[in-house]
DNA sequence: GTTGAAAATAGCACGAA
DNA sequence: TTCGTGCTATTTTCAAC
């Protein structure tokens, strides 16, 4: 009789993770620093095997690279918003580039619908929140969001 | 005459980082599996003094953890979405709920205005976006966004 | 994927600036 | 206090299987 393919390594197109793959994911996600070795325990591999399949998920692209959680608000930004941004006609590559330049967006998606722009903003203060979007204004509609907190802490999808 | 104190230890109001420790974070930011001793010679402080203020960054809670930066789209979820989330009347906790059990739902922010939720969204398909998004239709008002591209990718503010 | 050995690293105590 | 040195235990890496 014809063999049946396990599940472990067809669980999407692109670049099928196994169980030990996804094990390892939800490892270094909570903490990236965990070494090899402690890792290897966590899966019950051994270490060598375990660091192979990192390389491999970096390789992938799955991993694109190990960062800080860092909490903005510890080194002086004490307030975090989210703003919509809506370039007037003929700017938006323009504010595109006046937001990459403002270091205080952290973060900007381009997304469809009316505001092309959507860029978290931490500040240090509500005078440096305005001296922000006033610069963005000659060029821009702004729509802002201040951040009250967290319901979802970034966080894995399904693996 | 009296002692002027440095600008080193006085750049904002709480954790009080100087120049090592802003380039460790930074360092961090963009690899956080360093070893001390890499990181060290980066700094140009020995092993023992950057682990150390590792540690208290740790402890400060300047840095919350160390993780990965997975792509979504390399494990099987093709398409991210902003959704804006407006719980209708006396269905705020019941829709924060929702979302936080919508493990497809990877981050997501209270916030000021009309609509109450900012949440990140991935799915693998239309189908699936179209059942989150229905699972929730009974008890709230969304707004989604997909998201064609990134501007700027998570990034540290100026320290 | 595992094992075992060599090189690198981390963590600790202690001393110096 | 904060940083550096020297020690030991652990970890990483590479080979062979």
């Amino acid at each position: 009789m014809s063999k049946v393919e396990s599940p472990k390594n067809v669980r999407n197109g692109k670049s099928s993770l196994d169980d030990a793959d996804a094990r390892i994911l939800a490892a270094l996600d909570a903490d990236a620093r965990l070494s090899m070795s402690e890792l290897a325990r966590l899966i019950g591999m051994s270490a060598p095997s375990v660091s192979e399949r990192v390389r491999r998920l970096e390789a992938a692209g799955v991993i694109r690279g190990f960062t800080i959680d860092l909490d903005t608000r510890a080194i002086g930004y004490q307030i975090r918003a989210m703003v919509r941004i809506r370039p007037l006609p003929g700017k938006l590559h323009l504010v595109e580039r006046m937001i990459q330049e403002r270091p205080e967006f952290i973060e900007c998606d381009k997304i469809t619908g009316d505001d092309p722009f959507l860029a978290r903003l931490v500040v240090r203060s509500i005078e440096e929140m305005d001296d922000v979007l006033e610069a963005l204004s000659e060029h821009a509609v702004t729509s802002t969001a201040v951040i009250k907190g967290t319901s979802v802490k970034r966080r894995l999808p399904p693996l």
